[in-house]
This record gives C-alpha cells, sequence and structure tokens, in this order.
DNA sequence: ACGATTGTTCCGAATATTGGAACACAAATA
DNA sequence: TATTTGTGTTCCAATATTCGGAACAATCGT
C-alpha cells in the first residue's frame, strides 16, 4: 500500500529506481510488490517501464462513488444550495486529517465538473475541514489533530494548534465555519458540518460538511456571513435525512 | 483484493456474514482482511457493522484520472468530435475484457457527466470495445477471447466467439465499429479504435477507442456511417498524438 | 571497451498468514 | 428464566509466504 500510495502521488510515471529511492525497500522486494500490483490492475507498466495508477482504480472509484449513500442524500440539498446562492457548493468527508471532496455543484461548467471529485485537501485550512473537524467527538479530534502539521498556505493559514482550536471552538458557536484565503488567496468560502449516523457512537459515523466558495472580490465576508444560516440549515437537513435513511438491518437481494 | 472486489461491486453494504457467504473464506482469515481493509481505508465499517467501499478509492482515483495522458491527450478531439456530431463522446481503454470510461462529452447536462467515468462494459457488445479489440495483436486478442463469456444483454449481443470474430474482421477491414443496440437496446454507436505507444510491442501498449452513442431513433445506422470516416480520423489524431507525447525518458523533478 | 546504472531473478531464512476452534455477546425461542 | 441459534471477534500452532541479500543480464555513458 505504501508503494501504491507513492506511486499514484507521484506527478508522473516513476521508474523502479526512483520509487527505489523513495520506498527505501530492497530491491528484490519492491520488484515483487510492484509485479502484485500491475498483476491486481492497481498500477500500470508502461512500455518504458515506468509506472503509474492502473485502471482498475478508477472502476473501484466508480461504484464506491455511485453507491454512496451521504452523496445521493445529500445532492437535492446541494442543489437547492446552488440555486440560492449562484456560487460552487461542494460535499466533503473528513478522513482523518483531509477533507475528500465527495460532490460538487459549479455556477458555470467552464472547470469540469469531476475534475474535483475524490480531490483530498488538508482538514485545518478549510471551511469544509474546519467544519467537519468542529463536530468531532474529543477522542476522534485529539487523534486528528495529533497528526496535522501545519503548513501555511497562504499569510491567513492557521500556524498552530492554538490559533485552529479558538477557531473551532468560534466555529461551534455559530454552526458554521469561514475560510478567509487560509488555503488558496482570492478564494472565500463558507461551510457547516454534516454528520451522519448516530452522534452517539464515538468512533463510528460519518462527519463531513458541506460549502459555499467563490472568489474573493465577488463573495465578500460579509456575503459569507450573510449565507451562513443558510448553509447551516440545509447541513442540518442533510444530517437530518442521513440519520433518518440509517440502512435498518436491510438484507441483501440474494 | 478478491475481498475488496466483493464489497465495492455489490450493490449494498454487506455484513460480515454475507461477505462470508459469498467469499468462502473461513472467518478467522475474512475478518483479519476486512479489518486490514478498513485500517488502509479502501473499506468503511458503518456503525451497523456493514462494509461500504471506503473514501481512499476515490482520491485514488482522482490522482489516476486527473494525471492520465491518453484523456489529457484525447480531451481537444473529443470536444471536436462532439462539436460536429453533437451526440455523446466517449473515450475509454480496454482492461483484458472490458472498456473502462476515461471521459465523456456530453450533449445535454441532464445525466451527471462523470457518473460514468470509471464505469466498465464489456468489450465484445460495445462499439468501443470491438474497435478495441479488432486492433489487439493476436496473442492479447486470443488471452481476452478466452476470457469472455457471451452474455446475450439483447436480440443483437453477439452469441459466440465466431460471430465476435466475423464482426472484428468487418472492422478491421473498414477501420471503425458499429454497435446497433447490442448493450442497451434503443442506443445505437460508431466507434473507432485508439492505440497509444509503440504497436511493435505486443504486451504493453494501451489500446481503447472512440465512440459517437445516441438514442436508436434520432441517430440512425445510417447516420453511424455518415459520422464514420470523421471518428476514424479522430481516433487516429489522438492515437499519432499519444505516440508523439510517448515519454521521452523523462526524469522526475526532485 | 569498460565501469556504472538499471531492471530482473533466485533461494534459504525469517516472518506473516492461515483457518480451525474457542470465546463473547445478542437476539430469538422454549 | 434457561436454552438455542446467529453473529462478530480473538487465539495460536502449523504452514505457506514474504523478505532481502546476492547474483545475473542488459543497457547506458564515457
Amino acid at each position: 500500500m505504501a508503494v501504491l500510495e507513492l506511486v499514484v502521488n507521484a506527478d508522473m510515471p516513476l521508474r523502479f529506481t526512483d520509487i527505489h529511492a523513495l520506498s527505501r525497500q530492497p530491491r528484490g522486494t519492491l520488484h515483487r510488490h510492484l509485479s502484485h500490483l500491475v498483476e491486481e490492475g492497481l498500477l500500470f507498466q508502461r512500455a518504458d517501464l515506468t509506472y503509474e495508477p492502473g485502471l482498475r482504480l478508477l472502476s473501484f472509484a466508480h461504484r464506491a462513488w455511485s453507491r454512496n449513500d451521504l452523496r445521493r442524500i445529500a445532492r437535492p440539498h446541494l442543489d437547492r444550495l446552488h440555486a440560492e446562492t449562484g456560487e460552487t457548493v461542494h460535499l466533503g468527508v473528513l478522513r482523518t486529517t483531509d477533507i475528500v471532496y465527495l460532490d460538487k455543484v459549479e455556477s458555470r461548467q467552464t472547470v469540469r465538473m469531476e475534475s474535483q471529485i475524490g480531490r483530498v485537501s488538508p482538514a485545518y485550512c478549510t471551511g469544509l475541514g474546519k467544519a467537519a473537524l468542529s463536530v468531532l467527538p474529543p477522542a476522534r479530534l485529539d487523534a486528528s489533530l495529533a497528526r496535522i502539521s501545519y503548513h501555511p498556505f497562504t499569510a491567513n493559514t492557521h500556524r498552530s494548534r492554538g490559533a485552529l482550536m479558538a477557531d473551532l471552538d468560534r466555529i461551534r458557536g455559530r454552526g458554521y465555519a469561514i475560510d478567509a484565503e487560509e488555503h488558496e488567496v482570492e478564494i472565500h468560502c463558507v461551510a457547516a458540518p454534516v454528520s451522519s449516523g448516530d452522534k452517539a457512537c464515538e468512533t463510528h459515523g460519518i462527519v463531513g460538511g458541506i460549502s459555499v466558495t467563490g472568489p474573493a472580490y465577488r463573495v465578500t465576508i460579509r456575503q459569507l456571513e450573510a449565507w451562513s444560516g443558510l448553509v447551516r440549515d440545509v447541513a442540518n437537513s442533510i444530517s437530518h435525512d442521513a440519520g433518518v435513511g440509517l440502512c435498518p438491518v436491510s438484507a441483501p437481494d440474494w
């Protein structure tokens, strides 16, 4: 898995020696690992002997995405939110320290829609991420915070656990999070947490959020706060629907 | 991997016992496998103890898709083909016996675009699949054909290796494939093969295709044949670009 | 032509996986 | 309430697999 992650996250096809240098595994072992991954279709070996992500990853994701309950439940709400704001709307889910984008409704189709789905962004400096962190039970929050490294993407990015915690307290109080160019410059965002399943359960249970994002020149902080109530309400609707649709012991159909 | 495939391809979250029955592995072994898959984020265990595809699959696919060379190269050509025909255009790649959809340009945005990417369809009864099979070197073609089971999706679906082979011969002769309701009723399609990399190489080298698809009432067989030359030419352009862009020993940038 | 680099194969030693059986818990049944 | 059935989890010795150093080709650079 470490090898797969390494090759997939690279920015270009890697040769055997490149992977060898990065993974620090013995050559014999590494070679066998790569062969297995290629056999399984998780990696693809090109004619020039470089390795790149395999097609099977795509089909896995297609199944994962098209089946996803939260996404299915949230979709009409996202559409509504987009209709009322006119800006880009995201749905994301927390995965330890990162947010994975599950769905998107875009104002203009200039940037291709699916290009964002499956993308991963740090939780501590995005609206979605901070909203999700704010509703995490203490145990899981600690586990996440312990693994964060505070990379300063912009001048506004939180630089310490303390700063993040203070922000999370504010977010818990208001029920929504604001990202004012913390991850990308010229980008503003307002987000609210979505939690599926029973909150009673400390370990399981999906935590995520929805957000409205736009360029800073058009979407001012004032505008974000005007939308904040709406975003929070829509997020609550999704949480509610997700709680209701909580798979009631459904048996497989065979 | 067999367990992962099983859970991902199911139509609903599976319980431990369901997977046990399907996989025929001893309970101890299966339990450990599932635990490992959950640890790795490839599966997710819900509060009701059922298993569903994990989020990590999405992020893997995002990387795989956004980096994919063939897709990047083909995109402008697909746009051109769509502009000239006005119908849905697909790009797909052959994976042993199946076609994996890599990209899509749709006439109307009614059906969501990304819903198809990563989807898998049988090669022997789709235009894309037959086009790809038609340019496969004999060794690889045999390997693929040996693993096909001829499920009759419609009245027009090929039912035997012989029928498929005869069709492939025609396709080789003309340079394009026609799918007249072989996979789905009321759906017509014309496709042409794309082969990236050096054809000299027998084992490596990507084989795929592009297609124009539409409802049978609007896109008649006559219409398909009118488009066939265009589709073939665009496919050749993509093959050419892919051959040129054939990664010339590029070193990683670190 | 020569050494350096790269990809691949081999095989005994070390290790992790296997799977049957026992365990814990719940829900259903008597 | 006692008993049974079903379900998820843990344990551990036998076993099969992986590990990784070293040898082997093939290619590249000079």
